[in-house]
DNA sequence: CTTATGATGTACT
DNA sequence: GTACATCATAAGG
């Protein structure tokens, strides 16, 4: 029987310890008969009025809504004009937190990754949030989808946490730039 | 390996 | 008008 996908309870939780436990946990994404699976190895933390790096560090906003919307919902955004990034919605409805996913390890379908990113060496699919969305064909359309209906378009299923993740400052910010709030394996 | 830089759309002030 | 939760590429070591 296949592990069910990660439930609100568990994307309720503070966002630190989210975007922790989420590291190690698979990232599955399937269209048709293709599909990919990664493992998470690297997430950032985002928070509200205690985050001046965060889109929802000064209240609600057409683009940040969903940052205050249910946990476990993705939140989208498009990143220096080019680029998709795919956060996961946490904390209890109203408060707003989301987990960026920066990075992961390709586990099946890197053919279809390839197809995906043509060209480009295997070691620097996944390593960024903007290449692990168009690796995995996720775009501004997944914006409010829920991951914990288990439907198998896109969902995230338990990995088992590393014996030792490492909390780091996070990158690409200019503010809120000593907070530890990146986590990688 | 490292650092530097242009590309690019839009949310927000 | 400004500032981006970034990436691919080029040049130097």
């Amino acid at each position: 029987m296949m592990s069910p996908a990660l439930g609100p309870d568990f994307y309720e939780q503070h966002t630190l310890d989210v975007a922790e436990q989420l590291i190690g946990c698979y990232l599955i994404r399937t269209v048709d008969t293709k599909q990919i699976v990664v493992q998470i190895n690297e997430t950032e933390a985002y928070r509200g009025a205690d985050d001046p790096a965060s889109h929802a560090h000064r209240g609600v906003t057409p683009r940040n809504e969903p940052m205050f919307n249910r946990a476990g919902r993705i939140y989208m955004y498009l990143s220096y004009g080019m680029h998709h990034c795919m956060n996961i919605v946490t904390e209890p409805e109203g408060q707003p937190g989301a987990v960026l996913l920066r990075g992961a390890a390709p586990i099946e379908g890197i053919e279809w990754i390839r197809q995906n990113r043509p060209g480009v060496a295997d070691r620097l699919q996944l390593n960024g949030p903007g290449k692990l969305t168009k690796a995995l064909n996720i775009d501004l359309s997944f914006n409010r989808y829920n991951l914990c209906t288990g439907s198998p378009s896109i969902m995230i299923i338990p990995g088992h946490l590393p014996s030792e993740t490492k909390r780091t400052e996070r990158i690409g910010i200019s503010k809120g730039r000593s907070l530890l709030w990146r986590f990688t394996k």
